[in-house]
DNA sequence: GGATGCGAGATTGTATACATAATTGTATCT
DNA sequence: AGATACAATTATGTATACAATCTCGCATCC
């Protein structure tokens, strides 16, 4: 995006970058990162460039084989799963803060991220409309001001991009769902119940529009060795 | 512990001495670390050790100032709160899960937990304990077999000593409670609602005996202020 | 002809050197 | 005597250099 000479990278600021772009599937899962290279399109060197990989390794969006590299990571079918899991026992309780605290401000702002996101599929954008979808989950965690908890799901929300890329099976209409409008007027309703309900379905909707039967487990080996 | 020169240390596993050190109290809140003190200590260069403090900051144990350094952090009231609201939305459902799912191999090694704990109270090492006492949460998580849910609640766990280090206000009988005791008992009837209840009440007891109201904040702020 | 072993190239792992910012001590001025 | 400005020291931020390890091609041997 922005690989200008004048702009001052810092490691935080390559690693947004990077997450975003994972994020939007412009890096897809298995992609490698090499140090040199990056460093070269930044305009920084291999130091930054580490700090910023061990950041995405640490939130699980970066697999590290020693003395190989860095990886964009390839969540298997049992991390799809624990994935999922842990959204479901943070998400729909913090809808349920979000309903109950939101102001008219942040309803505005979340109408916005709905806004923006119908644009770019329309537009055919599916990686941008990807990441804002997933910057509404994180959005709502803001809201509810529960910033700790905030982290832990915009780290799940990222993971569940790549997920996304390996599992999805529904090839066309990726978000038709209104699942996020209808949580909306739940917002506007100040009905948290209703929210904690709305999210709590809109994850299982999104779990079963996966495809994890896949036993063969072990997809990154497999894959790494077709890959190179 | 190992500083001995030939010892191999690694990014990760002095992350783990220093997370270890961080969660037995022997590095209170507000330590600096500084990097060429560290380096001399394990006997590596300050690239080993920034990687290691960079773990730690992105775990939130350590907090960074630009240009002034890393130091054990120190939670805020309002941190504090939002660990254990984190905690409250994912352990008591992990319990559930664990104690449906633990075998009588892990009945044991939790039951040797205990017992550790106890020995160290009785050695008078209250840091051991509360270790120990950590790592019992931290065991269920795994039994529960869900690992992306027991790093979360492992980062939870290493904050919560951090919390209870600044704000602790029962003075004596630090966890004389039985509630780990409790929880192995409900492992044991395979009670999963059992087990989830215990863990609810277990942190809303952990949660209640601390002195969160003081608004004044704590002894961090006042040594920040001293330190401008 | 196929498989194995070896070596050149490339990439990551680690340490060191240099640059920059903050702190502290000292000297001077009012 | 107190305060302020400046210099010296210390510590962090970043880049670069060196070492270790892996990949891949090529030659050799069976």
């Amino acid at each position: 995006m922005n690989d200008l000479p004048g702009n001052n990278w810092t490691a935080e600021s390559v690693a947004s970058d990077l997450e975003r772009a994972i994020h939007e599937h412009r890096l897809p899962p298995g992609t490698k990162l090499g140090e040199d290279e990056l460093g070269e399109v930044y305009g920084i060197s291999r130091t930054l460039v580490r700090a910023a990989l061990q950041t995405l390794g640490h939130r699980r969006l970066v697999e590290h084989r020693r003395n190989r590299g860095a990886f964009v990571a390839q969540p298997t079918v049992r991390e799809a799963r624990e994935v999922f899991e842990a959204r479901a026992l943070l998400e729909p309780r913090t809808a349920r803060s979000a309903a109950e605290r939101c102001t008219p401000q942040d309803i505005a702002i979340l109408r916005e991220h709905i806004r923006a996101e119908h644009a770019a599929l329309a537009a055919g954008e599916h990686g941008k409309a990807l990441h804002l979808s997933g910057r509404f989950h994180i959005e709502i965690a803001r809201i509810a001001d529960q910033s700790t908890i905030a982290a832990f799901i915009s780290e799940l929300v990222v993971r569940s991009s790549l997920i996304i890329a390996l599992y999805w099976q529904r090839r066309a209409a990726m978000c038709e769902s209104h699942a996020h409008d209808a949580l909306i007027s739940a917002f506007e309703k100040r009905d948290g119940g209703l929210a904690e309900d709305l999210m709590k379905n809109h994850l299982l909707d999104l779990l079963t529009s996966l495809d994890l039967r896949n036993v063969s487990e072990m997809p990154g080996s497999l894959r790494e060795a077709l890959a190179r």
